[in-house]
RNA sequence: GCAGGGGUGGUCGAGUGGUUAAUGGCACCGGGCUGUAAACCCGGCGGGUUCACACCCUACGUAGGUUCGAAUCCUACCCCCUGCA
C-alpha cells in the first residue's frame, strides 16, 4: 500500500500533473472523491441541478465530479435545520459525490435590490416571502457545516462588474476582513464537529473535514486584484477563487483580470474562476491558468432552448430545424444527440414538453464536461495551444 | 318557419360614428441569458416601396346606402349559435 501519510490531516489534496503554458492539468482530491482538473462544476442551487437527475449526472457521457449548491437559498428554504436532519446537503439530495456550496455572496450582487450591506454583514429582504434575514461570514459559515459540502467559499462582496476605483476599494477590503472572520469560524465549526457532511478520518489520506475556498475581489482594476489576491493568500485557504467577473463588465476585462491575477494565485493550490462561463470562456481561462469553473449557462440556456455546439449556440426554436433530422451536434458523444433530432427537440420545445428542456440542459451539461475532458487531454499531450485554436475557429464557425 | 344572439387580422376576443392597420391573450418569427428571484425576459407580427423619417395599397361576412368621415348607423342577402315549433 502506497502511503499518503504526507497529505493526510489536509482536507483537500491537490497535485499538478502537467502544464502547457499557463495551463494546467491536475488532481483535486477531495473527501469525496478524486476530481480531475481543469473541471466544470454544474450549478445545483437549491439542491438541483435545474432538469438534470443525478443518475444522468453521474452517466459516463457526463461524469460530473462535482457539484454546486447554494448557501443563500438552501438557508431560506427548506433551511439548515432541515438538511442537518436529513444528515447534510449529500444525503438530502441523494448525491454521493463532491460538493461545493456558494456562500451567498453572489446573491449580494444578484439581489442587490433586496439587501443592504454593513460591516457586519449583509441584511436581506428574502425574496420568497419578503422577511428580513441577516447574512454574514458567521452565518454563512455556520450554515455551510450544517449543509456538509465538501468545499465551502468564504462570505464575500460581489460588487458590479463596473464599479469605479474607490468603491471596489472599499468593496475589496470588506471581502478581506470577511474573509478572516470566514477562516475563524470555520475553523471554530470544524473543531466543535459542526461539519453535517464528516466524512471518516483517512479517507482518501484526507483529514475528512471540509475545506474553504477565499475569494479574490477588486473588480476589473488590477492593483487592487493584486492587493485582494495578497490578503486573502495572507488568511490562507485551501483553495483560491477569482470572485465578482462576468458581472457587466467587458469580456476583454475579464480576461485582463484572469489573465493579470490567475499566474499569481498560489501555484500549489487550486484556482477557481467563479460563474464562467461560455465554453470559449473556459478555454480561453484554463488557458490563462485557471482550474476550476461553476457556471448556469448550460443549464438556463438549455431550459431556454439554446444548445451548445462545437460549432457554436443552437436556438432550438428557430423555424430552421423544424425538420432536421440531425443531432444537435454530430460531434456530441452525449446520450441526447445519439438519439434525438433537431427536429424531435424542437418540435417537443414548442409543443412545451418539459423533456425539451431536460434533454437540451442534459446536453448542455455533457457538452461543457466534454470540453472539459478534452481539454485535460490536450494539456497532458503539451497540445492545448492547438486545440484552443481549433476549438475556437470551431465554436466561431457557425451551426449549419 | 318564428323569436333572440352573432359573424373583426393565423386564432380567440375587445372595440359600437372620427388619434383604427384596429386593445389584449394565444399561435407564429427572432433575440438575450455567465458563483440561478429565470421552464424566464425582450422585440416583431396585413401587404408593398424605403437605410430611415415617411408613403402607398388592402382589410372588420357579402352587396348597396346614409355621412365631411363607418368595423361601428340603415337596407337586402349569405352563414353560424340558442330557444320554440
Amino acid at each position: 500500500m502506497e502511503s499518503r501519510t504526507q497529505t493526510t490531516g489536509q482536507a483537500l489534496g491537490w497535485e499538478v500533473s502537467a502544464r502547457d503554458g499557463e495551463a494546467r492539468a491536475g488532481l483535486l482530491r477531495t473527501r469525496r472523491g478524486a476530481i480531475e482538473t481543469p473541471v466544470f462544476m454544474p450549478v445545483g442551487t437549491l439542491g438541483s441541478v435545474k432538469g438534470v437527475r443525478f443518475e444522468e449526472l453521474e452517466a459516463a457521457d457526463t461524469d460530473a465530479r462535482i457539484i454546486l449548491g447554494n448557501t443563500y437559498h438552501l438557508w431560506l428554504r427548506p433551511g439548515p435545520e432541515v438538511i442537518r436532519a436529513c444528515g447534510g446537503l449529500h444525503r438530502f439530495v441523494g448525491w454521493g459525490r463532491a460538493l461545493l456550496t456558494d456562500s451567498g455572496g453572489f446573491q449580494v450582487f444578484s439581489l442587490s435590490d433586496l439587501r443592504r450591506i454593513s460591516e457586519e454583514g449583509v441584511e436581506f429582504r428574502s425574496h420568497l416571502d419578503g422577511r428580513l434575514c441577516f447574512l454574514s461570514p458567521e452565518v454563512s459559515l455556520e450554515v455551510q457545516a450544517a449543509l456538509g459540502a465538501d468545499i465551502v467559499m468564504a462570505f464575500d462582496e460581489c460588487p458590479p462588474g463596473e464599479v469605479g476605483h474607490a468603491e471596489a476599494r472599499a468593496s475589496m477590503e470588506l471581502t478581506a476582513r470577511w474573509a478572516r472572520r470566514s477562516r475563524r469560524r470555520f475553523d471554530e465549526l470544524q473543531a466543535g464537529g459542526a461539519d453535517a457532511g464528516r466524512t471518516d478520518e483517512d479517507t482518501e489520506g484526507l483529514s475528512g473535514g471540509q475545506s474553504l475556498f477565499g475569494i479574490v475581489q477588486g473588480a476589473a482594476h488590477l492593483d487592487l486584484r493584486r492587493e485582494s489576491l495578497a490578503r486573502t493568500v495572507e488568511v490562507g485557504f485551501d483553495g483560491y477563487a477569482i470572485g465578482g467577473l462576468s458581472v457587466g463588465e467587458e469580456k476583454a476585462v475579464m480576461y485582463a483580470v484572469v489573465e493579470e491575477v490567475a499566474p499569481l494565485m498560489p501555484a500549489e493550490r487550486p484556482r477557481y474562476l467563479m460563474g464562467v462561463g461560455t465554453p470559449e470562456d473556459l478555454v480561453e481561462c484554463v488557458g490563462r491558468g485557471v482550474d476550476m469553473f461553476d457556471c448556469v449557462l448550460p443549464t438556463r440556456n438549455g431550459r431556454n432552448g439554446q444548445a451548445f455546439t462545437s460549432r457554436g449556440r443552437l436556438n432550438i426554436k428557430n423555424a430552421r430545424w423544424a425538420a432536421d433530422p440531425r443531432p444537435l451536434d454530430e460531434a456530441c458523444p452525449c446520450a441526447v444527440c445519439r438519439r434525438h433530432s433537431r427536429a424531435y427537440l424542437r418540435h417537443l420545445f414548442m409543443a412545451g414538453e418539459m423533456l425539451a428542456p431536460v434533454l437540451i440542459s442534459h446536453h448542455n451539461l455533457a457538452s461543457f464536461l466534454d470540453t472539459m475532458r478534452r481539454v485535460r487531454q490536450a494539456i497532458r499531450s503539451g497540445e492545448f495551444t492547438r486545440f484552443r485554436r481549433e476549438f475556437l475557429e470551431g465554436i466561431n464557425s457557425g451551426v449549419e
